[in-house]
DNA sequence: AGGTAATAGTTGATTTTGTAACTAACAACG
DNA sequence: CGTTGTTAGTTACAAAATCAACTATTACCT
């Protein structure tokens, strides 16, 4: 197409980047769909809620880096199914605490059994020594 | 939360991958859509015809592991831009040839050049050897 | 040939996301 | 205090992604 054409778009990284975390999202996404037709917003407000305890949305939205709009919904669809409870703070009544309801751990500790089995699943095929170095790669692209 | 929790979503891959895969494609993003309004399949399927040359919908769609209705709006779009054109296929009516007109090949060009520096933007802060790394384990997570 | 299945591509309805504007509450500073 | 600015979270509307159904054409099979 053009004289000095040695661009590759298979190796450009963003595209990379965006091809290997579709594929690695898309197993782990039909489950957590299937068994409780949560969105990827939904799976990661019940992670951090899960892992960390009680937490705001604000402090959720940080620590994923994702918009407030999506927290917020995320946070109104888990509620809706009972999977986690508001209270609000005593002091600044802008501010909820959100924490898990039992049947939202329960998920949350299924899902995590689930999320364990697939990301060794995920690393099996790859030399060890490279999944340190993706990890490490990751961390720093994503700004960490 | 739990009694055994050495779970931390920060590290699990599918996580790790859609963030750094976000955070690499927004800036990127950014130049393509001010200068072009393009949408992200839309500089996908200019990059394909600019570098392979006159492809199918069909075929790009296979290469870059999108949808065809995704592919379809994007031609359509870039077809509205004049930055290519559609040749029906002689022997087979179903099929349509797409190749870049002289503004699409400008275009490809003009962004070909910044996805080269923004890639290496991109890596400078890297460890050379985590990058190859990085690409070796990226190509066999996106299955190829 | 004639019927059935498969393929390329488009379209429409529904869902999800993105953007901006909004409410309600607190903070800071005169 | 009071006005101005910030922050937490929600809502409304537009843009985009998803999924299913559709048209048109070709391939297969007997």
């Amino acid at each position: 197409m053009d004289e000095k054409d040695d661009f590759d778009v298979q190796f450009f990284l963003p595209y990379l980047l965006n091809q290997a975390s579709e594929v690695a999202s898309d197993g782990f996404q039909k489950i957590y769909k299937d068994r409780y037709g949560m969105l990827r917003t939904d799976w990661r407000v019940l992670f951090h809620l899960g892992i960390y305890g009680r937490m705001t949305a604000r402090d959720i939205g940080r620590m994923a880096q994702v918009h407030k709009t999506k927290i917020s919904r995320a946070v109104a669809r888990l509620e809706t199914r009972r999977f986690l409870l508001r209270e609000e703070d005593a002091a600044d009544r802008r501010v909820e605490h959100l924490t898990l309801t039992s049947a939202g751990q329960a998920a949350y500790r299924d899902l995590r059994g689930v999320a364990r089995n697939y990301e060794a699943r995920l690393v099996a095929g790859l030399d060890p020594q490279d999944v340190v170095a993706l990890r490490r790669a990751l961390l720093h692209l994503s700004g960490r």
